[in-house]
DNA sequence: TTGGCTGCAAAATATTTGCAGAACA
DNA sequence: TGTTCTGCAAATATTTTGCAGCCAA
């Protein structure tokens, strides 16, 4: 997160407190917090902080490379801090999204067709699974 | 298509001018048309079908197999009639999605960790690309 | 005949924008 | 000090819902 600071101070942005704690919040976050997540935790720092404030920083972030919008779940937006390539596990019981760190790109073969259209600039896999508590809950009968 | 009619009628459900008409627009479309493309394009025919009646009937195909829900796009959502198992590549200058007919499910390996934590479901693969057209506009210059 | 469907309108949800005042650099 | 940011409110966009009347089966 060092080096985001260090970005946003490169390119005349300001580190509000608001940005800090949001910034705080993300750092090492691998639950892939919404907006809303991100609104309502940083809230408690900044009671008066507006969702405006979020989307705001989350825009900066997106385009400075801060941040990866996530699609997976169709409701809403999903943002993961970790940048690097990866991809998404999420479970079909309670939406949970979990990082698969694999590189598929040297196997993902395409048709020539495609490959005669299409420059590729990258891939992204997501997986649907059940987790383990959600089997439990299936299986068992618990709740 | 005509599965998916002897399947509405299997259920109960009513084969309405509007759906049929819903129907017939997206047999075969791999453009992967929005609601609103939906819309506008049956209203053509039925210039008093509402949003409701295309999300409605939307939203019965979807829990009856007929078509696929694509988060590709952040800002909407877009319908797949093709339902058969396929992945998807969107163009990141004009933003067509054109289907990807490959089968990866043989090698996509996936973390031990991950393994012992989820039963697998499926997977889906987005790739992102530059098209032809784009990619003239970029070098060439033309508009 | 009748229960599911349509169309209208309103509601719910998610996200964006305009702007006056606040505050970081 | 000046420019960017915040917070509020309103606007926009997408999708869902309630309901009276309609109509496919």
């Amino acid at each position: 997160m060092e080096k985001l600071i260090a970005k946003y101070k490169g390119k005349g942005l300001r580190l509000t407190p608001q940005r800090l704690a949001i910034l705080k919040f993300l750092e090492g976050n691998t639950r892939h917090p919404t907006a809303e997540d991100i609104f309502k935790e940083v809230k408690r720092e900044y009671p008066t902080i507006s969702f405006a404030t979020v989307y705001n920083t989350l825009q900066t972030l997106k385009e400075n490379g801060g941040v990866l919008e996530i699609t997976i779940d169709p409701a809403r937006k999903h943002y993961d801090p970790t940048t690097n390539p990866h991809h998404h596990i999420v479970c079909t019981g309670c939406n949970e999204i979990r990082d698969v760190f694999v590189n598929y790109s040297g196997i993902l073969r395409l048709p020539s067709q495609i490959l005669k259209e299409f420059q590729i600039l990258g891939n992204h896999v997501d997986f649907y699974g059940l987790c383990k508590d959600c089997r439990k809950g299936q299986k068992g009968g618990g709740n």
